[in-house]
DNA sequence: CGCTTTTGACCCGCGC
DNA sequence: GCGCGGGTCAAAAGCG
């Protein structure tokens, strides 16, 4: 599947999360791999913070076959070409990855206001504008110049079988940009925080594949909670998994071997099967909370999170 | 009016 | 050097 394959994304290494703690771990798949950001868990990239669910147990409530990690994080590399991390679209077992230490790095400000100096004649005004485009073009070359200099963020991607585009994860974000994707009928959107003080990017697109698979990519740690947090900090009452995306829509179980290549990968274990993203979407849903009347505590009724074509398939069972 | 989305233009890196 | 693709910018339009 091409699209996964580009979700490779340039210098990346797969990881998998682990639900028994929410956080990188060095997965006996992967354990040759160097993973620097094992402090950095899952759940904190995303700006959720630990004590809501570090002393969580409700993943272990899970039965084994469920706990399976719901998502792929990819993170970004340094030094690191794709050929040696995933050569001819295979992950070697014994590549070791160093990984930057890209965590919060500081956000290049993002203004480059442009002073409007003085308004003279047709000639000055001319020239004015020249100016200010050379200015602006420089700007342009300055600050690119310095966020080419600035570290990577650490990326992370997942993918989810869903209907809808954009998939709620408690932040608020701003669209910036859209682009084809070569090869594919789906534009790639590109959004960012819209916390001012936060760099946080995210990137949507549709499997060209899979059409009713969405990949969200993120890029860079949120320097603030989510509003979601403050909701989530009460006892008793877990984190919505940022993963788990609105209504309609399943985090799709990823299982792989570290052998596969990402095209075995995708038209294997990422072709849909219905059972196991129901089995998925179910174990998600019981993440939610260890009670059920908090979630109507909070107003959320878990019925609202399930797509109803799941619900009358989990009734009628 | 303020915020968000749209969209064409631009820049950059990379391969040839 | 050139073309291509990815990523970003920013003005204009849209929206509540």
């Amino acid at each position: 599947m091409e699209s996964y394959k580009d979700i490779k994304m340039e210098d990346h290494s797969m990881y998998f999360i682990d639900n028994n703690n929410f956080g990188v771990t060095n997965h006996s798949l992967i354990s040759d791999y160097n993973i620097n950001t094992s402090s950095l868990g899952f759940m904190e990239l995303l700006g959720f913070h630990q004590d809501f669910y570090s002393s969580a147990s409700v993943f272990n409530e899970l039965p084994k076959e469920e706990n399976y990690c719901p998502a792929v994080c990819v993170s970004e590399e340094e030094e690191v070409k794709p050929s040696s991390v995933a050569a001819e679209n295979q992950i070697s077992s014994t590549t070791t990855v160093a990984t930057g230490n890209v965590l919060n790095t500081p956000s290049t400000p993002n203004c480059s206001s442009i002073s409007s100096e003085g308004h003279g004649d047709a000639d000055g005004e001319v020239e004015n504008h020249e100016q200010q485009n050379t200015k602006t073009k420089q700007q342009l070359k300055a600050k690119k110049t310095v966020s080419q200099k600035k570290q990577k963020e650490p990326r992370f991607a997942f993918m989810t079988k869903s209907e809808v585009d954009f998939l709620e994860d408690g932040y608020r974000w701003r669209k910036y940009g859209q682009k084809a994707v070569k090869n594919s009928p789906f534009p790639r959107n590109y959004y960012r925080c819209t916390n001012a003080t936060c760099n946080v990017k995210k990137r949507v697109e549709r499997c060209f594949s899979d059409p009713s698979i969405v990949v969200t990519t993120y890029e860079g740690k949120h320097t603030h909670p989510s509003p979601m947090n403050t909701m989530m900090s009460r006892p008793n009452c877990y984190p919505i998994n940022p993963l788990l995306p609105s209504p309609g829509a399943f985090t799709l179980p990823m299982q792989f071997n570290i052998n596969q290549s990402f095209n075995d990968l995708t038209s294997s274990n990422l072709a849909i099967n219905n059972q196991l993203d129901h089995a998925a979407f179910v174990a998600q849903g019981r993440r939610f909370c260890s009670n059920s009347e908090m979630l109507g505590d909070q107003g959320i009724d878990f019925q609202d999170l399930m797509p109803s074509a799941v619900l009358k398939h989990e009734y009628n069972r």
